[in-house]
DNA sequence: AGCACGTTTTAGACAAATCTAAAAATAAAT
DNA sequence: ATTTATTTTTAGATTTGTCTAAAACGTGCT
């Protein structure tokens, strides 16, 4: 006797309403086909598929040949996705001795689990965390996170100092090229000097000096 | 960029497999086509084509009108899902303030979820448990577990008592029942007399006595 | 042995999510 | 303002897991 779940909307759906989120400041900004078939590794005809059912479902604005955006329904449950998924990444570091670089594919499975219940006694039980392992902020029940005042390597001028609080790439292979330099979360850097040929940063932490690519500055944040 | 996982074995074949494991006793036995459809609340023909692709795939015995049995591979698979059913309850129940008639649903979901080091983890973090909330054992990562020595209650003679060890049946109206009249796993319970009519049974436990029937007795077990 | 019943399998269809290839629309370039 | 290039959509096909309806099988009974 298997019970089944009300399912409210399917793991693709989820998926979709995902990357419409993240490519489109919170799915306000419309968002080309393309891109989101680049960003989920399909094709763009599949796109447009999925891109009028969600219609369908209110749960996005679709006007062909001009892009996609979220509704407000589509937003919140973007959110809801995104909160879960950041909720069982602290998980993972916190609890289960995973590190940084290895909650994403998990996290990934985690976050289509359906549960009102579990993920606030998750929530709870992490003590209400508001950042992930990454330092990206934990949406709340409506969808609404803190406001990432942290500013980007690029922008900060030589001789400023802060801590890392968040990192944009959060591939395996960045994470770990950051972990094999001991840069981690909260670390304090200061900002020696700027090459302007390629744009390479010297910078300093925990007494000692290294040479970043402008690549890499870019998906570092600082709270100065 | 999102990352694809190794997906060996698909949602429904787990849960076949699954099924097929609970009704052919550790999916040694073989079990009919009839049977798996309405444990999975299926029709037959559905079974028939789920049960050749899993023969194809070396996970189970199949000869056509005589049911189907589980190789070696199935059973470890169907274990292994189990382990984690079973490991999932016990976080559930341990951690985050479920109840033991609120686990089902959610370890359903939570059971196929793919990373050995997530569940190798989740079993350190849990202390290495034996039994999940009903009582039943946990496979270890070999699929082998303790063997059950609970007696069911309708076994035992009158003025015997034994601990509850597990509990059959586990749909949330069954544990509800339970948890109205506090029967609860760990409880020691005296049979006081069994009525040859009905074959109801009078228990008592913490000093108070009842009545349960026939049909609730099956599904009790106690280690004596 | 033959028949009737329940069980199991086959055949063909469908929905979801994807794909390829071709057509249509938009954007860019001269 | 055409033409070219790029992006997006359509049309039709495929795969997975399911279904219904009909045919094949197996069992038990007379």
């Amino acid at each position: 006797m298997y019970s089944k779940f009300v399912i409210l909307y399917t793991l693709s759906e989820e998926n979709y309403l995902k990357a419409i989120y993240h490519l489109g400041k919170q799915g306000n900004e419309a968002v080309n086909t393309n891109a989101i078939a680049e960003q989920m590794d399909t094709k763009a005809s599949s796109v447009t598929d999925m891109v009028k059912k969600l219609a369908e479902k209110d749960l996005a604005n679709y006007v062909k040949y001009q892009g996609v955006s979220l509704t407000a329904k589509g937003r919140l449950t973007a959110a809801s996705v995104i909160r879960k998924h950041r909720l069982w990444e602290v998980f993972l570091v916190d609890k289960l001795n995973f590190s940084w670089d290895e909650v994403h594919d998990v996290a990934e499975q985690l976050e289509h689990v359906k549960s009102e219940k579990l993920i606030n006694e998750l929530d709870a039980f992490l003590e209400f965390p508001t950042h992930d392992p990454h330092g990206d902020p934990i949406p709340d029940k409506n969808g609404s996170m803190v406001k990432n005042t942290s500013v980007n390597l690029l922008e900060v001028k030589v001789g400023a100092e802060g801590h890392l609080t968040h990192v944009k790439d959060s591939s395996e292979m960045f994470l770990k090229y950051l972990n094999k330099n001991n840069l981690t979360l909260g670390v304090k850097i200061k900002i020696i000097d700027i090459e302007p040929f390629d744009g390479s940063l010297k910078i300093a932490f925990e007494s000692k000096e290294m040479i970043i690519s402008k690549h890499v500055a870019e998906n570092l944040f600082l709270n100065i």
